[in-house]
DNA sequence: CTGAAAGCGCTTACAG
DNA sequence: CTGAAAGCGCTTACAG
């Protein structure tokens, strides 16, 4: 009971209620075979101390923990997003979550992060976990899923239909009558961003547009890294009439940089992204972006992970949720076409 | 190597590289008083098998095991913003960060929820922790830090100005000539929100202003929460002509109501929160706010800890953070005394 | 109905 | 420079 006391173990338990841990641990887990007086004795002491069983000390005996983890290397929004589906999906399901943040990795993409994180939970800490966006393949000794995996990744994952999403957001652009549309892309060892961008180059060899390789700008999904690549696609002499981000992220900060340099949205610029965050809709202009649902990836992911974990999953390695596209104020028929 | 065998320990690392588990741990723990040869063939031996070390037994049989512990019961964008100013305080100290989240307690507010997820990490696992919100007083064997603690904790803690931010806002309504001015509160248990609600009564207290109960309504800082209670505000033929809510969520929620019923906002009612989330300054029309910069909670939250952890700390047991009345085009002067 | 003992994967005195 | 043994806090056969 003491404040800063060190903590009660199952021993003290056992001393002050006079039997031994053996009987502690089958009170505290509900085991038969315990008389109901012996019961009631380590009950009132377990009161008394305050006693908490160690979750580091059970799951190293036992093989199972009843506890699922996911392992990140950064917070942005789309995060929190994730987090929600997942514990909605955990909800009152007798499974809780650990997620493990690696201080030194955090908001870099030193390689191999998700291994090492993966490693320090896989040991006995978890029965399965989910992985954010990891960079290259995973190979582990527990169930996995991986949300948005990386390209040609093997791991059982659940993503975007990010190829589809695209190609409709550049037909729409296409269909205003745009021809010079830029691509800002997002990490290239992300499955969903390759997707987006092939997206992009379908849509426009469909329409008999031919790509221009110098209108295509690599960034990494991180709002900031899309401010210097639409600087330098606007300032160009024959600059794009349209700029295709491949999340809502970077488009907003291009729709920033696109107001500090002068120009007006639509009017001297289409924007499109692609997520649909919740800042998309409060923008002004609105962003016309694609919905995927980030929330639904992560109780879809929760899901599946629960079925692996108990042996129950029967449906496909990769589960595709549907886009939509939504056509906001930021997007309009350019200058020209007018 | 093998995708989905049991995990690798450090016996099987010891029985490749020909040596004791006590070599391989110096090796792997960078102690003195292992030959060069040894140290190569243990290297090669983790290299070859993948092998990590196991951060369940490690922890169980050290003291210390560089972890830090976070609790809380929702992702919130309030949760999402403390958790990126934790993990900055934390990048390159060494230090990591496990978050525990408790399935069946997510969203609900049972009692005592963070005693209990507090105790399956203090164990052994984490070398210090902090709680978000706690709803009440807690104890534990290691350091604790509380974000926005209970009311009367004693638990070292970081807050914001909450008294001074909800007088400032509330002083300015009356100062547009407001006197008919809604409270919708927060978790009552918590100290911010009691704090807001007593800036709330000084502020009429000072403007002579007479407090009518009936202007207060119970809400949990949760945006649905406010729905029913705006409602019921608005529809009473003697209406307010302002309403503060103790959080952006649930003034944002408010905005929305009072949309929907065909209020212009701020000509038939101005609407004020507290937080400043991301989301406010979007909205249309801008929500008039006090930025109590939660990122900053939880950058001062884990530094408190950090050297709480490391026996350094000798600041005050409470931090207090300033804030900041942030007016925007959600209020203005009634249109009685227009 | 109850307990002594082994063992989960590590680290740390201790002995050599 | 290296290893056998004890022990962190639990659970689980096994024996009584």
């Amino acid at each position: 009971m003491a404040l800063g006391g060190s903590p009660v173990t199952m021993s003290d338990v056992a001393r002050l209620a006079g039997v031994s841990t053996t009987t502690v641990s089958r009170v505290v887990n509900g085991r038969y075979g315990v008389s109901a007086h012996t019961i009631a004795q380590v009950r009132s002491a377990i009161e008394r101390l305050g006693y908490e069983s160690s979750l580091v000390a059970t799951s190293l005996r036992r093989s199972r923990t009843d506890v699922l983890g996911l392992v990140t290397h950064s917070f942005q929004s789309y995060t929190a997003e994730v987090l929600k589906g997942v514990m909605d999906a955990l909800s009152r399901s007798g499974l809780d979550l650990i997620i493990y943040a690696d201080s030194d990795l955090y908001g870099t993409y030193a390689e191999g992060w998700e291994q090492r994180h993966l490693a320090r939970l896989a040991g006995t800490l978890t029965d399965g976990c989910i992985v954010v966006t990891p960079s290259g393949e995973i190979r582990s000794g527990i169930p996995v899923v991986a949300i948005d995996p990386a390209k040609d990744s093997q791991v059982p994952s659940v993503t975007a239909a990010n190829f589809e999403g695209a190609t409709a957001v550049v037909e729409h652009l296409l269909g205003l009558g745009h021809r010079r549309i830029a691509f800002i892309a997002g990490r290239a060892e992300l499955a969903a961003s390759w997707s987006r961008e092939e997206g992009y180059r379908k849509a426009l060899a469909r329409a008999g547009v031919p790509a221009d390789p110098s209108l295509i700008a690599q960034g990494d999904f991180n709002p900031d890294s899309a401010a210097p690549l639409a600087r330098a696609l606007l300032a160009r002499p024959d600059r794009p009439t349209a700029i295709f981000a491949a999340n809502d992220g970077m488009a907003l900060k291009t729709l920033e940089v696109a107001k500090e340099l002068g120009l007006s949205v639509p009017g001297d610029l289409s924007i499109a992204g692609f997520d649909d965050i919740p800042e998309s809709a409060l923008a002004q202009p609105g962003l016309t972006t694609v919905d995927q649902s980030v929330y639904r990836l992560g109780l879809e992911a929760a899901r599946m992970l629960k079925a692996l974990v108990r042996g129950g999953w029967d449906g496909p390695g990769q589960i595709v949720l549907p886009t939509r596209l939504i056509v906001r104020g930021s997007t309009a028929p350019p200058r020209s076409a007018m």
